[in-house]
DNA sequence: TATTGTTATACTCTATAACTATA
DNA sequence: TATAGTTATAGAGTATAACAATA
């Protein structure tokens, strides 16, 4: 018989999911702010979508590349948040086949309870650690996220 | 004009995807988790679903609880899974209600290498930290995780 | 011709409610 | 009656391919 866990000295020790504590983590992450965006009665994705639009309205193109999804399928999003009157759709003066996508009133007060709320849960998330160790967990995720984005714009390049 | 980004001393600065750190690392493990998958021809749920068999069959209700998915939605992804072969349902001896949901043998090549794979990209993601920093992650990760599920216990029973 | 976005289609994932079979 | 699981239904999210309008 197998023996599936014991893979070797560096194995990851299969965690809650069966997967290693960084894939345990991201379920846990997922599932918070899915409750916090189900309490705002939005989706996850119309969470991320908003917080997008936090900085100014974006093109869909460009709106697509940063949620990571496809243009087609990011046109059903937009499509259903226009619906719920979170987000609206404008035109981009200059060039008459692009679209702009910018948050409406009631989408700007949504995203920010949302945001506000969602920032909170997460470091309540924390709150086993100390404060030191927050910061350093905190300081290591923005490394690993930026390095990741890095390469990411490496290999579009390259 | 509010400045939404600026929301104080303590304001989690907006990442890649306009939230804290944390967010934009659960969606990165998350498209990484998925890449993974994909190349072995797997849903991320899919994945999740073989690698909690790993240490041996599980039933229908068990399993959901684990996923965090109600039972019908567990329904479905049994039967998708079933269906391509990757798990069997068996019938659970002195409980004609019950059903046990069991690695296949294809099931079990497959969650092992995708396993693996897994583990080894989330890894990768983690490249631009040193050893120790690496250590201390995983070591928070797992505190994070496991402070949360005893939290979910805990509320469960009382 | 190339680019921007939409439509058409098909799937996975998910929840709720109603149901069946068994305990 | 209570529990284990399925079926029915509806909707979100996703990709691919084909399309329209504009550049």
């Amino acid at each position: 018989m197998s023996e599936p866990t014991d893979c070797g000295p560096s194995c990851p020790t299969l965690g809650a999911t069966g997967l290693p504590e960084l894939a345990d983590l991201a379920v846990l992450v997922r599932s918070t702010v899915a409750d916090v965006a189900d309490r705002h009665d939005l989706t996850p994705m119309q969470g991320r979508l908003l917080c997008l639009l936090l900085d100014g309205p974006l093109r869909m193109a460009e709106l697509a590349r940063r949620l990571g999804v496809e243009k087609a399928a990011l046109t059903g999003l937009v499509d259903r948040a226009e619906r719920r009157s979170l987000v609206e759709r404008r035109a981009v003066p200059g060039d008459r086949r692009a679209v702009l996508v910018a948050l409406s009133d009631a989408g700007t007060s949504a995203v920010s309870v949302f945001h506000a709320d969602a920032a909170d849960a997460l470091d309540a998330m924390l709150g086993d650690l100390t404060e030191e160790e927050r910061a350093a967990f905190r300081r290591m995720a923005a490394t690993v996220v930026a390095s990741a984005s890095a390469s990411a714009s490496a290999s579009a390049v390259g």
